[in-house]
RNA sequence: GGCCUUGUGGUCAAGCGGUUAAGACGGCGCCCUCUCACGGCGCAAUCCCGGGUUCGAUUCCCGGCAAGGUCACCA
């Protein structure tokens, strides 16, 4: 077989020299322990929270270590192309913080690119070439049909599926018989020729999951598709080799084809990266997990948590917790350190797959959104309801003076006594609306209604705005004690027999009327800001 | 089904030959209190199963089992 020929008529014409590669794109000049790593998305725009979780890793490793973040674009399959996509995926992980240092449409350093793979079309075909003058690649022209009806005599036969061994038909092809096929005008591949031997085993460490068991590969994979575009395969290894990536930071769905990426690493002549494969994130569905998924799972998208207002940093901290079982701790006692300070550690990332818990979320985002000031509170909210809130929540930003007083009520002044009452910007808008305009009653009475109307009259006959706090309990107490409830909440539980009820029951009153839930911060601000004609008005509209 | 990975409370997990088996979230209870939230205190709840090795296994070995991943001209 004269392999020279049969490269010049698979893939006619003159590719540079490989060594000039090696050359336009030499090793990196990086500090000593310095990590290259890299995302490659597909261009689909669809970020997904568990890209989120990968991408955070490879940010956090790169940079920590006085390396580089660059993004790729595998772009490969053009069914999976959308318009805008790239674009889309740079701004959704710019909200998170993670910043490339070069790529695809970042600018910066372009010693590296072209970004895109179906721009690096030429570089492929190079290598691939090299590989069939070799006679390490050859050309298959099985069609779909015949491939799928191989897999299902393979199936039936409980053999393993694939191309394979004394199933890789195109493998042994004579030269004339190649020719023939190619006269004919047939579509081809390239594939691999595979030299591994799968009753080899042999132990790899994994940045990640440590030790991992490997399969020699026997598989000959294709690595140029008909249109001579490269598989992610052939991709992985030409681009992460010419990018200079150190280490391969991927979802655990990559594991199971690290033995094909490693021969064909070994048979480009190119030295492994070093890999991290990151378990995924899970989701429990009918009492059991499951890995997360895109099509299934749309709440899972990036754009979801935007649209219902978490904000950034807490989605941000609950994926670090996950990621690194000491960060959790660290964050407590330095809450007010930058996350980057956090020495963010591979090997204290799981092993084992994480259920994505909703309930770890809104806990980290109320506590996080609670160490915002009111004003960056206010600015956090503006942002969110210029996409997202409605006419009414626009209009509650006209008066930012009145804003800040009812954030400040529902944050606790300053310091130390702060409440959680937010836990996204969506929720919080919500929770204030009784401030704004009419309020919804969304508690109900527990009173008779006759009780209800006597609070009411006998409140509104005493109530004066411009009592502090302390004449204004006094006041709910006066009337609670003339209404036969307790006034001193001690008095009451001494002997619960002896009245209607506590003040508390008559204070419950006054809240509803006000704002239209039985729970609330405290009352007396609450009216206070809303004004004594207003809050008046309430009082007497609760009595019709 | 083959192969790979993983298996500590409901969830995330620390621990890696001897511990009363940390901590966080959630649940429950109490205190504080005009309600809620905050804060404080407390309670319930865990080492997948079976064999070994060992004076002693959650920790080591083997075998089960379970869960997840993967078996494309998709990434």
């Amino acid at each position: 077989m004269d392999y020279e020929a049969l490269a010049e008529r698979l893939l006619p014409g003159d590719y540079p020299d490989l060594a000039s590669y090696e050359e336009l794109y030499p090793p990196r000049a990086l500090p000593k322990g310095a990590q290259v790593t890299r995302l490659a998305p597909s261009p689909t725009g669809f970020i997904h929270l568990g890209n989120l979780f990968v991408a955070i890793a490879n940010e956090r490793i790169a940079h920590q270590s006085g390396g580089k973040l660059y993004l790729r674009i595998e772009d490969t399959d053009l069914k999976r192309k959308v318009d805008g996509a790239v674009e889309a995926v740079i701004a959704a992980l710019d909200y998170f913080d993670i910043r490339f240092d070069e790529g695809a449409q970042i600018g910066g350093d372009d010693t590296y690119a072209p970004w895109y793979q179906r721009q690096r079309a030429e570089i492929y075909r190079a290598y691939a070439k090299d590989l069939i003058r070799r006679g390490r690649a050859y050309p298959c022209f099985c069609t779909e049909e015949e491939l799928s009806a191989l897999r299902e005599v393979q199936t039936a036969n409980k053999e393993i599926t694939g191309y394979y061994g004394k199933y890789a038909r195109c493998r042994n092809l004579t030269e004339a018989e190649i020719l023939q096929n190619l006269d004919a005008g047939k579509p081809f591949v390239i594939r691999l020729r595979s030299m591994g031997d799968p009753s080899h085993k042999f132990i790899f460490r994994d940045e990640i999951k440590g030790e991992v068991t490997v399969t020699e590969n026997d598989q000959d994979v294709v690595i140029l598709k008909s249109d001579g575009i490269p598989t992610y395969h052939f991709a992985h290894a030409v681009d992460d080799h010419l990018m200079r990536t150190t280490l391969v930071i991927r979802g655990e769905e990559w594991l199971a084809s690290l033995p094909i990426h490693l021969e064909l690493f070994d048979v480009l002549g190119f030295p492994r990266p070093k890999y991290g494969h990151n378990c995924s994130l899970m989701k429990m569905e009918g009492g059991s997990k499951r890995k997360l998924s895109k099509r299934k799972d749309p709440e899972l998208s990036l754009s979801f948590y935007r649209q219902e207002g978490y904000h950034p940093f807490a989605v941000k901290v609950y994926m670090l917790t996950l990621l690194n079982s000491d960060f959790e701790e660290w964050h407590m006692k330095f809450p007010d350190k930058p996350l980057e300070e956090f020495k963010f550690r591979i090997e204290k990332m799981s092993r084992s797959g994480a259920l994505f818990d909703l309930d770890k979320l809104n806990d980290i985002s109320r506590t996080e959104l609670s160490r915002l000031s009111a004003e960056e509170m206010l600015a956090f909210l503006k942002e969110w309801a210029e996409t997202f809130g409605s006419d009414k929540e626009k209009a509650y930003f006209s008066d930012e003076a009145y804003l800040l007083k009812v954030l400040n009520l529902c944050m606790g002044t300053a310091g130390k006594k702060r409440r959680k009452d937010f836990v996204t910007a969506g929720q919080a808008m919500g929770e204030i609306g009784y401030f704004f305009g009419e309020p919804q009653q969304k508690d109900e009475y527990r009173v008779d209604n006759e009780t209800k109307n006597a609070v009411l009259a006998g409140f509104l006959d005493v109530y004066d705005e411009a009592d502090d706090a302390q004449a204004w309990f006094a006041k709910v107490k006066s009337v609670a004690a003339s209404l036969g409830f307790a006034a001193e909440m001690r008095d009451y539980k001494a002997d619960p027999s002896a009245y209607k009820g506590s003040v508390s029951d008559v204070a419950e009153v006054l809240r509803i009327a006000v704002t239209g839930r039985a729970n609330s911060p405290d009352l007396w601000t609450i009216m206070r800001i809303l004004g004594g004609e207003r809050s008046r008005a309430r009082l007497a509209a609760a009595k019709a």
